[in-house]
DNA sequence: TATATATGCAACTGGGAGGTTTCGCAAATT
DNA sequence: AATTTGCGAAACCTCCCAGTTGCATATATA
């Protein structure tokens, strides 16, 4: 079974616990409160997140606080590094641009 | 048929494909030659990623070149945005731990 | 004009993913 | 001790998705 970070970010009901625990720690049954599906449902959904390591689990009594590990997150910000640099040359190219015109106009 | 942008990431050959195109515009043909899959598989890869506008097509003659929309990119980057925040104030509180051990130190 | 090349599209297939329902276990409550 | 509550695991179902194969179309070449 693959299982890395961007397969799990690709469903959005993920994405959307994930954007809930952010804020603060929550157990299955306050999240699946959140959602139009069964706490078994948002139970798999979790499984996955932890095996992907994006969330940690903090027992308390009988219940189960999952939270974020939010530096997981940097792999997916890493994986764009590569692509900041076009979005930084296209930049390059707006300001040579703004340059040309500049001297045109004196 | 879902089509979103982290749907179309989750497959790491559309994410190959990606990182290939960046580098240059390139047509099916030649993007199938660094994969083990038939060209068609590939065709149907670049039609996902059209379709979320992550990739343009350039026909040249027979050719069709697929560009990288780069500036799509971003919209990961956007989502990203939130726990950035979050890394910010674990870098903040590391800070603190360094300047209480730094008032040690003198 | 006939052939080769580059590509997209349709039909089919197997496996995986997300959902539900049912069950069992552990901790809290009565 | 009996019951309630919170949770995960297993079994099952449906549907989507990535892959293949076969075919149609358009452009270049002989």
């Amino acid at each position: 079974m693959r299982r890395d970070i961007f397969q799990a970010i690709a469903d959005p009901t993920r994405r959307a616990i994930i954007t809930l625990i952010a804020l603060q720690a929550m157990t299955p049954n306050a999240l699946s409160e959140h959602f139009d599906t069964s706490r078994q449902a948002i139970s798999k959904h979790l499984r996955i997140l932890t095996e992907c390591e994006l969330v940690k689990q903090e027992h308390r009594g009988r219940e189960i606080y999952y939270l974020l590990e939010a530096d997981k997150m940097k792999e997916i910000d890493k994986w764009l590094e590569q692509f900041r640099k076009i979005w930084v040359s296209r930049f390059d190219q707006l300001d040579d641009v703004l340059q040309v015109l500049k001297k045109k106009k004196k």
